[in-house]
DNA sequence: ACAAATTTGTGATATAGATCATAGTTCTGC
DNA sequence: GCAGAACTATGATCTATATCACAAATTTGT
């Protein structure tokens, strides 16, 4: 982890929207209680069960959130920036529930706990767009959620695929940022279930795969696939 | 649905921790916009899909939380009073993302989203206590998520058990208020499946089953079941 | 550049739980 | 109080995916 440390949130040009709504006195408050730190590739942001007075916003870069269930490590959701993280933390026990871990180089913004308190008591708009943010964030999980329970793995996979390229992406060909072991904690399914299930795909030429590199050619199928379950 | 209509916000005995921060002319505001509503068992509460002005706040009974899957309807949560639901519904679309339903005879008193847009503006208490409280739904789904994914039936079932006795009723004999079928929806399995895993757990000696009437013999018993899985 | 570690590929086998089929039981409205 | 509907029970079979076991390939640290 690296340490850009002090950060200047007036000009900063990944602003959330909730901070797009704060006052010049505001973004003071923020600024002087906000630090900023630099992830590579598989570091750990924050780890479940330890404590945090921070906030953590997602500026650039990929970001899992996963936690530990009762038999292995799940990924509840890939974080694309810019969005906060950790929110739930502003609750009273101020334990993380759950890890976050860069997936690429990630930037991120630490706000103290209070602070951003501060911020929603004293600014509605603020507050707000947090809650909308929290309010989206649950509505995508509960999509999720069912997604998983009722499709088998290859309307996972392709979901799973889909989603990489048309949200994180925003291309039709990437590189994985995942291994397949993850990838299956992601879609929970068994490294050996991805790793066939990507077979199959590419052998019936809906994706062509080059090492970490993915390419989807046949999107429609996957789309059909994925609606299928 | 019956309509006692008119509701008293400033003698309401069943405040949430939210609207216990108002003040007077918050409470008035609140007392205008805001209307009850009887549901008896199995009546649909708001219905996925169909507009909505209004967010619910669950005063007694018992609600669940469903929405469809690809392949059937599933049940996200059981909600117990006191407690908002719909809050999602804030966002821009004002289209519900899911169904609610009573399953115990219930009262429901309904806000003007507006409204409740309002008084997270104007009071930052407000604001703050509610989103605890959407963070505390959030926190509390991850958990059942992950034990929904990662256990298998015998555990899923235990947990429900468990959950009805310990936070919904808080009594180990209780009669359930989901038919098999239902239950099958919350713990994704097979209404099939649940009367045989219920069966089983009665032949063990774990519960006694009369009718809906079901009575926790063996809590440690079904809480070791609950964790191996 | 090389050894060690991690990741990926693939077959053989096992199994939890779905699906299908058929009945018995308990509610519910008229 | 009866008929039709909804719910519960239970057996037989099927199947998606986990598990196990190994091998090959790729990445990483030194």
């Amino acid at each position: 982890m690296d340490l850009p440390g002090q950060v200047n949130c007036e000009t900063c040009r990944i602003r959330s929207c909730a901070v797009e709504v704060l006052d010049q006195q505001e973004l003071d408050i923020l600024k002087t209680n906000c630090a900023g730190a630099v992830y590579a590739r598989n570091e750990r942001i924050f780890q479940q069960g330890s404590l945090t007075s921070n906030i953590a916003y997602v500026k650039t870069g990929l970001v899992k959130i996963h936690k530990n269930g009762p038999s292995k490590d799940q990924i509840l959701k890939l974080v694309k920036p810019p969005r906060f993280i950790g929110i739930p933390t502003v609750l009273g026990d101020k334990i993380n529930n759950y890890s976050a871990t860069a997936l690429l180089p990630t930037t991120v913004c630490f706000i103290v706990t209070s602070t951003f308190k501060t911020l929603i008591m004293r600014n509605g708009r603020f507050a707000n767009e947090v809650i909308n943010s929290i309010c989206q964030d649950e509505l995508t999980f509960y999509d999720r959620s069912i997604n998983q329970m009722q499709k088998q793995i290859h309307g996972r996979l392709a979901d799973a695929l889909l989603f990489l390229a048309d949200e994180i992406f925003e291309a039709d060909s990437f590189d994985l940022p995942l291994s397949q072991s993850d990838l299956g904690d992601y879609i929970h399914a068994t490294r050996e279930s991805v790793t066939r299930t990507l077979g199959r795909l590419k052998a019936d030429g809906l994706i062509q795969v080059k090492g970490k590199n993915i390419k989807l050619i046949e999107k429609d199928m996957l789309r059909k696939i994925s609606k299928l379950g």
